[in-house]
DNA sequence: AAACTCTCCAACCGCCCCGAG
DNA sequence: GCTCGGGGCGGTTGGAGAGTT
């Protein structure tokens, strides 16, 4: 692609950290201009940058409005929640977080749940095959997840060998929800269209798909990783949330 | 004090989507 | 309908500084 301030006398861009000069030029030449038109900043405003770069500087650092300094408790909160129902979508999670950049989230996430998620696999691990185990035996289970604990997989792997399981739940103000598992099968088996549609992030939990409370839809599909399902819910939010509690939280 | 590890975060890369022509 | 460029997004890398052994 020629796109981004590429040319056909391929210019030696520069790259690496901006200096203080080249900030001030972007600076002046947006709020000039307005955003947009990245690819010409090089040429307007004399940046020997390509407009990608210059895009992602401001829009990661130079833009007004950007909070400085650590992810409160409270925005973390917000971070764990949105991320549990939308997975790794990290400028729609940013949005929700006003001065906050998806690229900011996306590194506190890495830095501070990916390791806990590390450190939980090997407990996870164990857990797993006890009850994999059982659940083959069984067939299909019927459980309430507020009574029991189930953990459908953990491989110590990031993208191999994923297990998914469909729940068919009933949402209703005044029961538990019923949450019936066919035998434990791996994500061969589910159905590809929607591993397509859903895909895993490789992280805690991946939930997708989730009901929202007005709908009347009684089934949700959830795909779990390394995560045990400790819910008690009427919703598939409240389970959405319920499992990372469950899972890392407390 | 030195070596090592961890954390933070800026920046790059590749891919995808969308709209204009 | 197709191509192409602009723009956006998620994944990844690498360096700097802080903390630990």
């Amino acid at each position: 692609m020629m796109g981004w301030g590429a040319n056909s006398d391929q210019q030696e861009w520069r790259k690496g950290p901006w200096t203080p000069e080249e900030d001030k030029l972007l600076s002046e030449y947006v709020n000039l201009h307005g955003e947009g038109r990245w690819s010409s900043v090089a040429s307007c405003a004399g940046l020997n940058r390509t407009g990608k770069s210059c895009r992602l500087r401001w829009v990661n650092y130079l833009r007004p409005g950007l909070k400085r300094g650590h992810i409160t408790p409270q925005e973390e909160g917000i971070i764990i929640e949105l991320h549990a129902l939308w997975g790794n979508k990290w400028s729609t999670i940013a949005r929700y977080l006003p001065g906050r950049t998806d690229n900011e989230i996306k590194n506190y996430w890495r830095t501070h749940f990916k390791k806990k998620e590390k450190a939980s696999l090997k407990q996870d691990k164990r857990k797993v095959l006890r009850q994999k185990n059982q659940l083959q035996q069984n067939g299909t289970t019927k459980f309430s997840p507020q009574a029991e604990e189930v953990t459908i997989k953990s491989d110590g792997n990031d993208n191999e060998n994923q297990d998914m399981v469909e729940f068919n739940y009933h949402p209703s103000m005044d029961q538990e929800p019923v949450v019936e598992l066919p035998p434990v099968t791996t994500s061969s088996d589910i159905s590809y269209a929607w591993t397509d549609n859903f895909p895993m992030d490789g992280l805690w939990g991946g939930l997708w798909n989730l009901d929202d409370h007005s709908q009347a839809s009684d089934k949700c599909k959830v795909a779990i990783r390394n995560q045990p399902a400790t819910a008690s819910c009427s919703y598939a939010t409240d389970y959405a949330v319920n499992l990372y509690n469950g899972g890392f939280l407390i």
